[in-house]
DNA sequence: CTGAAAGCGCTTACAG
DNA sequence: CTGAAAGCGCTTACAG
């Protein structure tokens, strides 16, 4: 590799200090400083050697780095790249670049990754937390780092957060079902404790309850996040192959277990929506092909991930201008129940 | 945000040179330095103020930043987000950390995005170039900078390359296509002269004239990336509309033309593979769930990511040990046609 | 209008 | 065994 240009190389050549150099390049010429023909030959002299300031060298000196880091499940899961390039084009327009780091659901990578990004001194965090993260993102506050939680959270750490209401989401969802006919309603989740997840859990629960319909125990499905695979089939099946008292509809409560549980409903030979209702969360490909296209819970990734990044610019800015503590701002993001086909009116056993 | 531990704050608190601590915090007390109490104490200094070193600084002095950028057409695209999983993974393993950015298929974009990714200071660059920037490669290789195409590659520039054989790739497509009694194939690409589409189109039509089908007008079908939604729109209807002598089967260029074929497809009523053979490149969940499984052409994502990062790690060693210039590394990873229904035996007119 | 100097946080030859 | 000092590339108050 060749040796980089500095804003020295450029004061030689032109016989001038670095200082000069320095305000040229920033124009910061003003303030009584440096003639203008000077300045014209400096940067000239700055375009002949294609000079590109050192970032990092600014960074040490201002003690801003321009980086956010971005910490999600797994940035090749659909929900989240969307999200990632969000954060891109918003960070982008504020002259910031993203950091990346998956965690896959597990808390020490979760805590590895923080530290990594720390120490590369990114100005501010996004991060989809992990369960048992509770106390990284308490850390994290305590030191007053810069700092927003999308997707999920947790409801004893007062801290920024943009989110949807998923309580809200579940129970709208499980509404369609029952006005649509469907009697014997089951969700399937993961078997997490982290709110959102448990909020679509309650929402669930709760919808049912309000329309006098009972919580058996193939209401609740729920699959491990390290196990899906051989999980969902095991759900799947003891399901959909029971004699009696089937469930006639399916809530999912994320793309991935819908993935795989249309792939086992795909299997058997059952007719959606006739026999069978299906609703998801969450937008994806797999929903738009199943040939009976699947009703889903549309969070907006966009307005989520710009949320999330313009609460920190604006708090960043706030937190140079003064010395008071800024308020943690919680932000819900409106979902929408995209109807199609998979959750159509129930036709009734002859 | 509070002020951030130094190596200086722990040199106060043991009351020793930061020269000392340094070597304790880098491991190289060896080299006759610092006993073995004063070391453990300087330690637990780190230790108890939760020491972070920041390699901001850190980079400044080494000149190198243990970051790699990545440059893809777009992030949310499954396609790239699994490679950027696996350059994540791969990067990591290597402690290096990932910038990336989304070119948009824009020349203005990645010329935008290599200066900011440049300006970071990051040690090498991942990038799946866009149309048009063959100049960007070429000022980069001028510098000696430490670069890998993926995906995409520019036959006239000497670089290190990983990518898959798509004019074989596409060719094996075609024979088996007819070798399932299909005769009048259809390929659907990009209007672009990046070389990778160039060869899937050439192996394409080498397939055709081998088995002595002639290229019509129907055979080879461009949209343009900006307007690919309307474009597909007109080509797919002006395709399957057809009265006489319409096409039996599509080999689809990449997954985003697939998903807007297949969705044309879809609305009319067209048995496949009965009456309409596919194939697509690239993996996606849409030609999982498309009513008849769809048969493809998988570029295995991991090991070309893989290899990218391994390529780069290897020559910036073998670089800071030699000063012979490099020899640029081309590598080719093999694809696999994934045979499923879609272009199963076709059925004859009556 | 312009230069010399300090400093951001670190590493590492150089003296003792 | 240990400290003082230079330097990575930049910015910016301080003197002139």
């Amino acid at each position: 590799l060749t040796k980089r240009v500095s804003i020295k190389d450029i004061a030689n050549k032109v016989g001038v200090s670095v200082a000069s150099v320095s305000y040229v390049l920033n124009n910061k010429e003003k303030a009584g400083r440096v003639g203008k023909e000077l300045a014209a030959r400096i940067r000239k002299a700055a375009t002949d050697l294609n000079y590109q300031p050192n970032l990092i060298a600014r960074s040490l000196q201002s003690g801003r780095s321009w980086t956010i880091g971005l910490i999600v499940a797994d940035i090749s899961n659909p929900f989240f790249s969307n999200i990632a390039r969000a954060v891109e084009d918003e960070a982008s327009m504020h002259n910031y670049t993203v950091l990346f780091g998956s965690s896959d659901e597990n808390a020490e990578k979760s805590q590895s990754l923080i530290n990594t990004l720390i120490k590369r001194q990114v100005d501010a965090l996004i991060i989809a937390p992990a369960e048992k993260t509770e106390n990284q993102v308490r850390a994290l506050r305590k030191i007053n780092f810069p700092l927003v939680l999308i997707d999920r959270y947790f409801p004893a750490v007062e801290t920024n957060s943009v989110r949807v209401d998923n309580f809200e989401a579940s129970y709208r969802a499980v509404n369609h079902l029952f006005a649509n006919g469907y009697r014997n309603i089951s969700m399937v989740a993961y078997n997490t404790n982290l709110q959102h997840m448990t909020d679509r859990k309650e929402g669930f629960l709760k919808a049912l309850k309000d329309h006098g319909m009972k919580a058996g125990k193939m209401s609740l499905l729920e699959s491990s996040y390290e196990h899906l695979d051989t999980d969902m089939e095991n759900i799947m099946r003891s399901a959909l192959d029971k004699k009696t008292n089937a469930p006639d509809s399916f809530l999912f409560a994320t793309n991935s277990l819908a993935v795989k549980g249309l792939k086992e409903i795909s299997k058997r030979n059952i007719r959606v929506p006739d026999e069978l209702g299906i609703v998801s969360f969450d937008e994806s490909e797999a929903l738009d092909f199943f040939y009976s296209p699947v009703t889903f819970i549309n969070q907006n990734t966009t307005a989520i991930a710009k949320e999330a990044v313009n609460i920190l610019m604006r708090q960043m800015e706030n937190g140079r201008n003064t010395k008071t503590k800024i308020k943690p701002e919680q932000k819900i993001i409106d979902t929408t129940l995209v109807v199609r086909k998979s959750s159509g009116q129930k036709k009734m056993a002859p």
